[in-house]
DNA sequence: GTCTATACACGGATAGAC
DNA sequence: GTCTATCCGTGTATAGAC
């Protein structure tokens, strides 16, 4: 309302630069780590000046908690809908398509979280001791649940999201790996569907769940 | 025959030290990654001024590459007896053993390789696209002779591989979220055993093999 | 808000004393 | 062979001009 400059609506609010670097930092950080990331890649990559990012973000460790805290909340609403009473197969197979498309749908922020792990989680340390242990626990009671009510085999379900987990980020934490083997730039939409379809099949099967 | 020094045989040879270097620095590499990495941290994990690391080692690539090489050798021996008329609940059970327990006895340096892939490969692509895939293509057609002779069930191999890689080198590579959850701090030889004979069963059951 | 200039610590690597 | 001292580039962070 006040100001007459910027008058195509450029994309040049606060948001917009806060995202743009935001993205900038998820790569660079995937990448290299927390400590192997520079806030000159991380400028160079966003077309700002070093001093631009500090003025937004404050500080390099305040930035990386930010993408941290940020990746956190995507993938906040994955299996939890889950009940005693749920069909294993629908609950456990979207569990699995909805991982795989969160590692397609943001590649850097997996890598960057699989990097905090690899650098023994010195920032996620009490978030995987407690809330995540806790997930992780809650949802291994609803599935003992069903192995007593027989509807899938007998098995360590904390192993069975470990399996899930690991399968699924393998796509985006390994892609260079991937398409390497593969022998593509990028996987297209029929490999993520087949590769989707693979995993449901024998995961699924192999634990008894039909 | 000729020093009179060193009389007690101290670990003191050429060798000794070049393993002292190259296991502190495989940790360093394995935390941070490349970049991340500093020839001070692995020079003091090692107990050494800096100067010998670079004395012995050349520079920090020569070190990181020599490291990527000693990791290499160590899967070498991994999977190379397939042939069609071996039995695959074998053979493949045998596979995620040995990976297992690989990930068990090198920790820092499965972690170090990941650290690679993650950073998109840039000392290793070559490797991959060459060596690495030939290696799955050979193993995939055998998979794909099983299949045809109905030993196991029409998947595609390819992803059978990865599906194996992930879900065993994430309790080395994971080991720090794997470890919180499972609220101890190293896993012991049971937990090992149990998660290989989960992995082993719910793998083997899911693509149809026995 | 934006950017240049700069402070000061740490990075890899080398020279040279012992 | 071993280690101290040092070079010089780059790192994070800040001061201050615009």
């Amino acid at each position: 309302m006040k100001s007459p400059r910027q008058p195509l609506k450029e994309r040049s609010g606060r948001e917009a630069q806060e995202k743009t670097i935001l993205d900038a930092a998820e790569c660079v950080f995937a990448l290299h780590g927390y400590r192997g990331a520079s806030l000159q890649a991380i400028a160079d990559r966003a077309g700002l000046p070093k001093a631009n990012v500090l003025y937004y973000m404050g500080n390099k460790q305040a930035l990386y908690l930010k993408l941290l805290s940020r990746m956190m909340t995507r993938w906040n609403a994955v299996l939890d809908d889950i009940t005693p009473q749920s069909d294993p197969r629908e609950v456990l197979g979207r569990f699995i398509r909805t991982k795989i498309e969160l590692g397609q749908r943001y590649p850097e922020g997996s890598r960057l979280f699989a990097a905090e792990i690899l650098a023994g989680a010195p920032f996620l340390q009490h978030y995987l001791e407690g809330e995540l242990r806790a997930w992780v626990e809650s949802r291994a009671a609803v599935m003992k649940a069903w192995s007593a009510m027989g509807k899938m085999d007998n098995i360590d379900p904390r192993y069975l999201i470990f399996l899930i987990w690991s399968s699924t980020q393998h796509y985006a934490e390994y892609g260079a790996q991937v398409n390497a083997i593969l022998g593509c730039e990028c996987l297209s939409n029929t490999e993520i569907a087949d590769i989707s379809a693979f995993l449901e099949r024998v995961i699924l099967k192999g634990c008894g769940v039909e």
